[in-house]
DNA sequence: AATACGTGGCT
DNA sequence: TAGCCAAGTAT
Protein backbone atom coordinates (compact mmCIF):
# COMPACT_ATOMS: atom_id res chain seq x y z
CA UNK A 1 0.00 0.00 0.00
CA UNK A 2 1.51 3.43 -1.35
CA UNK A 3 1.08 6.87 -0.21
CA UNK A 4 -0.60 6.28 3.31
CA UNK A 5 -1.67 9.12 5.56
CA UNK A 6 0.51 9.75 8.22
CA UNK A 7 -0.57 9.56 11.67
CA UNK A 8 1.83 12.51 12.69
CA UNK A 9 -0.19 14.67 10.45
CA UNK A 10 -3.79 13.69 11.78
CA UNK A 11 -2.21 14.60 15.58
CA UNK A 12 -1.42 18.26 14.75
CA UNK A 13 -4.99 18.50 13.13
CA UNK A 14 -5.45 16.76 16.79
CA UNK A 15 -3.78 19.01 19.38
CA UNK A 16 -5.69 22.10 17.71
CA UNK A 17 -8.76 20.52 17.99
CA UNK A 18 -9.27 18.12 19.84
CA UNK A 19 -12.64 17.93 21.66
CA UNK A 20 -13.25 18.92 25.33
CA UNK A 21 -14.42 15.95 27.02
CA UNK A 22 -14.75 15.86 30.88
CA UNK A 23 -13.22 12.68 31.12
CA UNK A 24 -10.45 13.53 28.39
CA UNK A 25 -6.98 15.16 29.38
CA UNK A 26 -5.94 17.85 26.67
CA UNK A 27 -3.53 16.87 24.33
CA UNK A 28 -0.79 19.07 25.89
CA UNK A 29 -1.08 17.58 28.92
CA UNK A 30 -1.29 14.22 27.29
CA UNK A 31 2.00 14.68 25.70
CA UNK A 32 3.64 15.99 28.90
CA UNK A 33 2.97 12.23 29.95
CA UNK A 34 -0.37 13.36 32.67
CA UNK A 35 -2.77 10.46 31.73
CA UNK A 36 -6.44 10.36 32.43
CA UNK A 37 -8.01 8.33 35.11
CA UNK A 38 -8.73 4.97 34.15
CA UNK A 39 -11.97 4.68 36.17
CA UNK A 40 -13.44 7.69 34.38
CA UNK A 41 -11.35 6.62 30.54
CA UNK A 42 -13.63 2.66 31.43
CA UNK A 43 -17.09 4.81 32.13
CA UNK A 44 -16.88 7.01 29.83
CA UNK A 45 -16.29 4.49 27.02
CA UNK A 46 -18.73 2.08 28.37
CA UNK A 47 -21.29 5.23 28.08
CA UNK A 48 -20.09 5.83 24.75
CA UNK A 49 -21.14 2.50 23.24
CA UNK A 50 -23.73 2.54 20.43
CA UNK A 51 -24.31 6.64 22.14
CA UNK A 52 -23.49 9.75 21.46
CA UNK A 53 -20.63 12.17 23.33
CA UNK A 54 -23.65 14.57 23.78
CA UNK A 55 -26.27 12.32 25.28
CA UNK A 56 -23.42 10.67 27.65
CA UNK A 57 -22.39 14.13 29.48
CA UNK A 58 -24.65 14.40 31.90
CA UNK A 59 -24.55 10.66 33.10
CA UNK A 60 -21.18 11.05 33.17
CA UNK A 61 -21.19 14.20 35.77
CA UNK A 62 -23.85 12.11 37.59
CA UNK A 63 -21.91 9.41 38.07
CA UNK A 64 -18.89 10.75 38.90
CA UNK A 65 -20.23 13.43 41.57
CA UNK A 66 -22.20 10.00 43.15
CA UNK A 67 -19.40 7.60 42.80
CA UNK A 68 -15.83 9.75 42.34
CA UNK A 69 -13.51 6.70 41.85
CA UNK A 70 -14.00 2.42 41.37
CA UNK A 71 -14.69 1.48 44.90
CA UNK A 72 -17.35 3.87 45.39
CA UNK A 73 -18.99 2.34 42.67
CA UNK A 74 -18.56 -1.16 43.54
CA UNK A 75 -19.64 -0.19 46.93
CA UNK A 76 -23.27 1.34 45.51
CA UNK A 77 -26.59 -0.25 45.62
CA UNK A 78 -27.79 -2.13 42.20
CA UNK A 79 -30.74 -0.17 42.46
CA UNK A 80 -29.19 3.23 43.00
CA UNK A 81 -26.94 2.64 39.59
CA UNK A 82 -29.73 1.52 37.73
CA UNK A 83 -31.89 4.15 38.60
CA UNK A 84 -29.17 6.50 37.59
CA UNK A 85 -28.77 4.99 34.47
CA UNK A 86 -32.61 5.47 33.29
CA UNK A 87 -32.72 6.74 30.09
CA UNK A 88 -29.30 6.44 28.41
CA UNK A 89 -30.42 2.69 27.53
CA UNK A 90 -28.34 -0.57 26.76
CA UNK A 91 -28.78 -1.52 30.49
CA UNK A 92 -27.04 -4.57 30.33
CA UNK A 93 -24.01 -1.71 30.23
CA UNK A 94 -25.21 -0.45 33.77
CA UNK A 95 -25.48 -4.22 34.94
CA UNK A 96 -22.01 -4.94 33.67
CA UNK A 97 -20.63 -1.82 35.06
CA UNK A 98 -21.17 -3.28 38.07
CA UNK A 99 -19.92 -6.44 38.12
CA UNK A 100 -17.03 -5.71 36.23
CA UNK A 101 -16.39 -2.68 39.21
CA UNK A 102 -16.77 -5.33 41.71
CA UNK A 103 -14.59 -7.28 39.94
CA UNK A 104 -11.84 -4.61 39.75
CA UNK A 105 -11.89 -4.23 43.58
CA UNK A 106 -11.99 -7.93 44.06
CA UNK A 107 -9.84 -9.48 41.34
CA UNK A 108 -7.78 -5.85 41.38
CA UNK A 109 -7.22 -4.52 44.43
CA UNK A 110 -9.45 -1.60 42.94
CA UNK A 111 -6.78 -0.77 40.17
CA UNK A 112 -7.65 -1.19 36.61
CA UNK A 113 -5.65 -3.50 34.94
CA UNK A 114 -4.01 -2.06 31.84
CA UNK A 115 -3.46 -5.19 29.15
CA UNK A 116 -5.63 -5.47 26.78
CA UNK A 117 -6.29 -8.98 27.42
CA UNK A 118 -6.97 -8.70 31.62
CA UNK A 119 -9.70 -5.38 30.29
CA UNK A 120 -10.80 -7.51 27.72
CA UNK A 121 -11.69 -10.65 30.54
CA UNK A 122 -13.92 -7.69 32.52
CA UNK A 123 -17.73 -7.66 32.49
CA UNK A 124 -18.62 -5.25 29.44
CA UNK A 125 -15.13 -4.90 28.19
CA UNK A 126 -15.12 -5.93 24.26
CA UNK A 127 -12.45 -5.39 21.79
CA UNK A 128 -13.20 -1.96 21.66
CA UNK A 129 -13.53 -0.86 25.21
CA UNK A 130 -10.08 -3.03 25.73
CA UNK A 131 -8.27 -1.26 23.60
CA UNK A 132 -9.64 2.66 24.11
CA UNK A 133 -8.68 1.93 27.94
CA UNK A 134 -5.41 0.31 27.12
CA UNK A 135 -4.03 2.78 25.26
CA UNK A 136 -5.66 5.91 26.42
CA UNK A 137 -5.18 5.65 30.02
CA UNK A 138 -2.50 3.21 30.03
CA UNK A 139 -0.33 4.98 26.58
CA UNK A 140 -0.29 1.29 25.25
CA UNK A 141 -0.01 0.74 21.41
CA UNK A 142 -3.49 -0.83 20.72
CA UNK A 143 -5.39 -0.49 17.53
CA UNK A 144 -8.67 0.93 18.31
CA UNK A 145 -11.44 -0.09 16.32
CA UNK A 146 -14.95 1.15 16.71
CA UNK A 147 -17.23 2.85 14.17
CA UNK A 148 -15.71 6.31 13.21
CA UNK A 149 -12.10 4.56 12.68
CA UNK A 150 -13.93 1.80 10.04
CA UNK A 151 -15.86 4.56 8.24
CA UNK A 152 -12.55 6.69 8.10
CA UNK A 153 -10.62 3.39 6.95
CA UNK A 154 -13.47 2.55 4.31
CA UNK A 155 -13.18 5.77 2.64
CA UNK A 156 -9.11 6.52 3.10
CA UNK A 157 -8.83 3.07 1.33
CA UNK A 158 -11.72 3.34 -1.14
CA UNK A 159 -13.24 -0.06 0.48
CA UNK A 160 -16.45 -0.98 -0.91
CA UNK A 161 -17.00 -4.24 0.42
CA UNK A 162 -20.28 -3.83 2.48
CA UNK A 163 -20.31 -3.82 6.60
CA UNK A 164 -20.26 -6.21 8.53
CA UNK A 165 -18.36 -8.49 6.00
CA UNK A 166 -15.34 -5.93 5.38
CA UNK A 167 -14.68 -5.57 9.41
CA UNK A 168 -11.93 -7.72 9.33
CA UNK A 169 -9.85 -5.67 6.31
CA UNK A 170 -10.93 -2.49 7.87
CA UNK A 171 -9.18 -3.40 10.96
CA UNK A 172 -6.46 -4.27 9.01
CA UNK A 173 -6.25 -0.96 7.28
CA UNK A 174 -6.31 0.41 10.86
CA UNK A 175 -3.35 -1.29 11.97
CA UNK A 176 -1.13 -0.39 9.33
CA UNK A 177 -1.95 3.16 10.30
CA UNK A 178 -2.07 3.65 14.08
CA UNK A 179 1.47 4.66 15.67
CA UNK A 180 3.24 3.07 18.39
CA UNK A 181 3.18 6.82 20.00
CA UNK A 182 0.38 8.68 21.35
CA UNK A 183 -1.58 5.73 19.94
CA UNK A 184 -4.67 6.80 22.54
CA UNK A 185 -4.04 10.01 21.09
CA UNK A 186 -4.32 9.02 17.61
CA UNK A 187 -7.45 6.59 18.25
CA UNK A 188 -9.44 9.97 19.53
CA UNK A 189 -8.24 11.81 16.81
CA UNK A 190 -9.71 9.24 14.43
CA UNK A 191 -12.90 9.38 16.41
CA UNK A 192 -13.14 12.92 16.53
CA UNK A 193 -12.64 12.94 12.43
CA UNK A 194 -15.68 10.74 12.14
CA UNK A 195 -17.66 12.91 14.75
CA UNK A 196 -17.04 16.48 13.09
CA UNK A 197 -15.49 16.13 9.56
CA UNK A 198 -15.40 12.78 8.12
CA UNK A 199 -19.42 11.85 9.47
CA UNK A 200 -21.34 9.45 7.76
CA UNK A 201 -23.93 11.28 5.66
CA UNK A 202 -22.05 14.69 4.38
CA UNK A 203 -18.24 14.35 5.41
CA UNK A 204 -17.11 17.66 5.25
CA UNK A 205 -13.51 17.05 3.33
CA UNK A 206 -11.72 20.30 2.81
CA UNK A 207 -10.33 20.80 6.29
CA UNK A 208 -9.76 17.08 6.74
CA UNK A 209 -5.91 16.55 7.66
CA UNK A 210 -5.82 13.50 5.67
CA UNK A 211 -8.09 14.59 1.97
CA UNK A 212 -4.86 14.51 0.29
CA UNK A 213 -4.57 10.74 0.96
CA UNK A 214 -7.97 9.77 0.67
CA UNK A 215 -8.85 7.96 -2.02
CA UNK A 216 -12.66 7.94 -1.64
CA UNK A 217 -12.24 11.61 -1.77
CA UNK A 218 -10.09 11.64 -5.03
CA UNK A 219 -13.04 9.33 -6.38
CA UNK A 220 -15.92 11.32 -5.12
CA UNK A 221 -17.00 8.65 -3.34
CA UNK A 222 -16.97 9.62 0.37
CA UNK A 223 -20.22 9.90 1.15
CA UNK A 224 -21.00 6.41 -0.42
CA UNK A 225 -19.10 4.95 2.42
CA UNK A 226 -18.66 2.76 3.92
CA UNK A 227 -21.46 0.33 2.09
CA UNK A 228 -23.93 -1.45 4.53
CA UNK A 229 -25.93 -4.48 4.26
CA UNK A 230 -29.80 -3.22 4.15
CA UNK A 231 -31.07 -4.02 7.92
CA UNK A 232 -34.16 -6.26 7.86
CA UNK A 233 -37.81 -3.87 8.74
CA UNK A 234 -38.91 -3.91 12.27
CA UNK A 235 -41.70 -5.41 12.84
CA UNK A 236 -44.31 -3.50 15.39
CA UNK A 237 -45.41 -5.13 18.36
CA UNK A 238 -48.15 -4.40 21.21
CA UNK A 239 -48.56 -4.64 24.88
CA UNK A 240 -50.16 -3.32 27.49
CA UNK A 241 -49.00 -1.75 30.75
CA UNK A 242 -50.96 -1.00 34.21
CA UNK A 243 -50.04 1.68 36.66
CA UNK A 244 -52.22 1.76 40.05
CA UNK A 245 -51.89 4.16 42.45
CA UNK A 246 -52.85 3.75 45.99
CA UNK A 247 -54.57 6.57 48.17
CA UNK A 248 -51.15 7.32 49.62
CA UNK A 249 -49.82 8.56 46.30
CA UNK A 250 -47.56 4.73 45.66
CA UNK A 251 -47.24 3.56 42.60
CA UNK A 252 -47.25 -0.07 41.72
CA UNK A 253 -44.15 -0.99 40.06
CA UNK A 254 -42.20 -4.34 39.33
CA UNK A 255 -38.39 -4.25 38.85
CA UNK A 256 -38.07 -6.66 35.52
CA UNK A 257 -35.71 -9.93 35.20
CA UNK A 258 -31.90 -9.36 34.53
CA UNK A 259 -31.96 -10.50 31.36
CA UNK A 260 -33.78 -9.30 28.34
CA UNK A 261 -35.12 -6.09 27.27
CA UNK A 262 -35.06 -3.29 29.86
CA UNK A 263 -33.42 -6.06 32.37
CA UNK A 264 -32.56 -5.00 36.07
CA UNK A 265 -35.23 -2.14 35.29
CA UNK A 266 -38.18 -1.19 37.16
CA UNK A 267 -41.01 -0.90 35.19
CA UNK A 268 -45.25 -0.84 34.69
CA UNK A 269 -46.83 -3.94 35.20
CA UNK A 270 -47.88 -5.69 32.17
CA UNK A 271 -48.25 -8.32 29.51
CA UNK A 272 -45.59 -9.48 27.38
CA UNK A 273 -44.83 -7.29 23.97
CA UNK A 274 -45.75 -9.72 20.55
CA UNK A 275 -47.20 -8.92 17.27
CA UNK A 276 -49.96 -11.13 18.63
CA UNK A 277 -49.93 -10.11 22.45
CA UNK A 278 -51.59 -12.34 25.18
CA UNK A 279 -53.76 -10.87 27.68
CA UNK A 280 -52.89 -11.02 31.28
CA UNK A 281 -54.24 -10.54 34.59
CA UNK A 282 -53.90 -6.79 35.81
CA UNK A 283 -51.20 -6.45 38.46
CA UNK A 284 -54.09 -5.70 41.32
CA UNK A 285 -58.10 -6.62 40.77
CA UNK A 286 -59.75 -3.08 40.71
CA UNK A 287 -61.35 -0.94 38.33
CA UNK A 288 -59.33 -0.23 35.19
CA UNK A 289 -59.64 2.84 33.37
CA UNK A 290 -57.89 2.56 29.89
CA UNK A 291 -56.24 5.60 28.59
CA UNK A 292 -57.06 7.46 25.02
CA UNK A 293 -53.89 7.39 22.61
CA UNK A 294 -50.80 5.00 23.17
CA UNK A 295 -47.61 5.14 23.92
CA UNK A 296 -45.37 4.36 20.59
CA UNK A 297 -41.66 3.61 20.89
CA UNK A 298 -38.98 2.35 18.79
CA UNK A 299 -36.13 -0.55 19.99
CA UNK A 300 -33.31 -1.36 18.48
CA UNK A 301 -35.59 -4.41 16.60
CA UNK A 302 -38.90 -3.72 16.71
CA UNK A 303 -41.39 -0.64 16.78
CA UNK A 304 -43.81 -0.29 19.98
CA UNK A 305 -47.27 0.12 20.77
CA UNK A 306 -47.86 0.61 24.16
CA UNK A 307 -51.80 0.46 25.54
CA UNK A 308 -51.55 2.33 28.98
CA UNK A 309 -54.53 1.44 32.08
CA UNK A 310 -55.31 3.64 35.07
CA UNK A 311 -56.25 3.01 38.63
CA UNK A 312 -56.53 4.61 41.76
CA UNK A 313 -56.80 1.58 44.82
CA UNK A 314 -56.86 1.57 48.15
CA UNK A 315 -54.60 1.69 51.01
CA UNK A 316 -55.37 -1.89 52.07
CA UNK A 317 -54.60 -3.28 48.10
CA UNK A 318 -53.01 -6.08 47.76
CA UNK A 319 -51.08 -6.38 44.30
CA UNK A 320 -50.86 -9.87 42.70
CA UNK A 321 -47.28 -8.77 41.34
CA UNK A 322 -44.73 -5.70 41.66
CA UNK A 323 -44.37 -3.44 44.76
CA UNK A 324 -45.57 -0.11 45.75
CA UNK A 325 -42.94 2.18 45.85
CA UNK A 326 -43.44 5.27 48.14
CA UNK A 327 -44.57 8.99 46.43
CA UNK A 328 -41.26 9.99 48.28
CA UNK A 329 -39.18 8.08 46.83
CA UNK A 330 -40.16 7.49 43.42
CA UNK A 331 -39.08 9.42 40.31
CA UNK A 332 -40.02 8.73 37.01
CA UNK A 333 -37.14 10.33 35.81
CA UNK A 334 -35.71 6.62 37.47
CA UNK A 335 -37.54 4.70 34.56
CA UNK A 336 -36.18 4.05 31.20
CA UNK A 337 -37.52 6.44 28.55
CA UNK A 338 -40.40 3.70 27.20
CA UNK A 339 -42.20 3.34 31.00
CA UNK A 340 -41.44 7.35 31.53
CA UNK A 341 -43.44 8.27 28.85
CA UNK A 342 -46.29 5.69 30.00
CA UNK A 343 -46.48 7.47 33.02
CA UNK A 344 -46.79 10.84 31.60
CA UNK A 345 -49.09 9.92 29.05
CA UNK A 346 -51.43 9.03 32.72
CA UNK A 347 -50.68 12.13 33.55
CA UNK A 348 -51.83 13.61 30.91
CA UNK A 349 -48.72 15.09 29.51
CA UNK A 350 -48.47 15.36 25.30
CA UNK A 351 -47.04 12.67 23.96
CA UNK A 352 -45.92 13.14 21.00
CA UNK A 353 -46.10 9.58 19.48
CA UNK A 354 -49.38 9.19 20.49
C1' DA B 1 -22.81 -15.85 12.67
C1' DA B 2 -26.69 -13.64 13.55
C1' DT B 3 -29.45 -11.55 16.70
C1' DA B 4 -30.79 -9.01 21.02
C1' DC B 5 -30.18 -4.97 23.14
C1' DG B 6 -32.27 1.83 23.96
C1' DT B 7 -32.47 6.25 23.04
C1' DG B 8 -32.46 10.90 21.06
C1' DG B 9 -31.00 13.67 17.28
C1' DC B 10 -30.76 14.58 12.45
C1' DT B 11 -32.40 14.59 7.62
C1' DT C 1 -41.40 11.74 8.87
C1' DA C 2 -39.77 7.33 8.91
C1' DG C 3 -35.49 5.81 8.79
C1' DC C 4 -30.71 6.24 9.75
C1' DC C 5 -27.26 6.76 12.86
C1' DA C 6 -23.87 6.88 17.43
C1' DA C 7 -16.90 5.81 20.84
C1' DG C 8 -20.23 -2.32 20.95
C1' DT C 9 -20.97 -6.44 23.85
C1' DA C 10 -22.92 -10.85 24.93
C1' DT C 11 -24.54 -14.99 23.49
Amino acid sequence: MRDLPKSADLLAWYDLNAREMPWRVAPKDSITGIRADPYRIWLSEVMLQQTTVAAVQAYFIKFTTLWPTVRDLAAAEDADVMAAWAGLGYYARARNLLKCSRSVVADYNGIFPSTRAELESLPGIGPYTSAAIASIAFDRAEVVVDGNVERVMARIFAHDVPLPEAKPALRDFATKLTPKKRAGDYAQAVMDLGATLCSPRNPTCAPCPWTEKCRAHKLGIAAELPKKTPKKPKPTRFGTVYLAQREDGAWLLEQRPDKGLLGGMLGWPGNEWSEDPENVDPPISTFWTPLNGEVGHTFTHFHLKLAVQVAQVPLEAAPLRGVFVDASTFSANALPTVMRKAFDLAQGLRDKTA
